[in-house]
DNA sequence: CTTGACAGGTGTACGACGTACACCTAGTGT
DNA sequence: ACACTAGGTGTACGTCGTACACCTGTCAAG
């Protein structure tokens, strides 16, 4: 009668429970390392023992998912549109900074749940009292693209660092082949002492981008026609 | 000695051709059914004959992604870089439409490719050769995001199809809980008969979106200055 | 107090997957 | 004539998601 980890000290799962699990597992050990099985283990539980909870992995990715989007908070009370809009991406980015892997997961999803939903309907709100039509409003949703849940892509990710001597060869060859991407990756790193890129400064890109595109909204907005836009003929 | 379909007879295989046959099978069958096994078999051929063309899988789809960006034209002689660019993109997008699994392979991939460098240098070039200052090219490439490559992820995708009636009372949850939502998704539907969405004209909003930013970047051009943006301290 | 339904955890098993490793085989340069 | 090698083969392992039958404790109705 030595041990008794059996079935009964431990708490009972719930959807939450497992839903926390997973989230917590894909921050420490990345999203690839996240399996049913894994995570099973994790809980203290057998497999199929989660599928009492979620329907298959899909949904648990579902799931995980709208944990993230829950941490997003709810939209400051800025009459200015444009803040207000500007706040709460900045806010949604934030959530998605915190969970890595979560952009990955969004952009494999192929059906909104009732979360994400929520949110993009309070967002679109955002616009629509703001003085955008739902035209115009539906248009400026589509060129926020990926920039609704607060992301961009990264194109280079930390390379797996060679020695410095190699890195120098590495860096002439890319200079010739690529003349524009090393000059570019040289303006990045200007504050920097790696060689190549890393040192780009993220969070100003996205900003950047961010009140570019708002910008433009404004300027729209006072001259999009009400009604929607004039079909073909 | 009836078949000889044995090694005999079939082309022998290459990087080239194994790349080509994993673009048309994912053409055809979907990324998701895309594995060495499959592959293998398409091509009249046991799975690990493959890796004696690719190194892994992960290599495999960065070769696809090669094969797509390589059918991208080379840049239009437009004199004005605004056309040029416009036009690159907007046939990057074309070639994306043709693999529709291409999108979704290019986020996965962690490093780009010499092929894909080549495209992005080239890109580069043109807002450069285009009196963009490095530092803004730099920022410029960053607000592009996902449209560098011609695509914008999608949010709904066809539903599975109900009875017309379920479909009804769908629609009234959802224009009570998504109010927003649900007057947008009409709005794009109004040249279709179906309730929901499906009526949006992607290439049109990939083109709002486009238009969007690249007039935006045709005003900071005049007003960026031309070194790199000052430190902050 | 019995019963039986049911929510929730278990155990086994299957078919896919990527790929390591040893092997074979045909063609080539010496 | 022979070793080398590029390229195709066969077997095998570990991992994955999950179907399906089963067990067990709880609790409401008879």
């Amino acid at each position: 009668m030595a041990e008794q980890v059996d079935t009964a000290r431990r708490a009972p799962l719930s959807r939450d429970r497992v839903l926390r699990a997973a989230v917590a597992l894909a921050d420490e050990a990345g999203i690839d390392s996240l399996s049913m099985r894994k995570l099973a283990q994790e809980l203290g539980v057998v497999p199929m023992a989660l599928y009492k909870h979620v329907a298959n992995k899909e949904e648990l990715l579902d799931g995980m998912v709208d944990v993230v989007v829950d941490e997003i908070g709810p939209p400051a009370g800025d009459a200015d549109w444009k803040s207000a809009v500007r706040k709460r991406i900045l806010s949604a980015r934030q959530a998605l900074l915190r969970h890595p892997w979560a952009s990955r997961v969004i952009e494999t999803r192929t059906t909104p749940t009732p979360v994400v939903l929520t949110y993009m309907d309070s967002l679109i709100g955002m616009f629509r009292t703001g003085g955008f039509s739902a035209d115009l409003t539906h248009h400026v949703m589509h060129a926020m693209g990926s920039r609704i849940l607060g992301f961009t892509q990264e194109m280079f990710d930390d390379s797996p660092s060679v020695d410095p001597a190699t890195q120098a060869v590495i860096f002439q060859e890319m200079a010739t082949k690529y003349p524009y991407v090393t000059e570019i990756a040289m303006a990045a790193a200007h504050e920097d002492d790696s060689i190549v890129g890393q040192g780009c400064d993220d969070q100003f890109e996205f900003e950047f981008a961010l009140d570019l595109l708002l910008d433009g909204f404004e300027r729209l907005r006072e001259t999009w026609p009400s009604g929607p836009r004039p079909r073909a003929t």
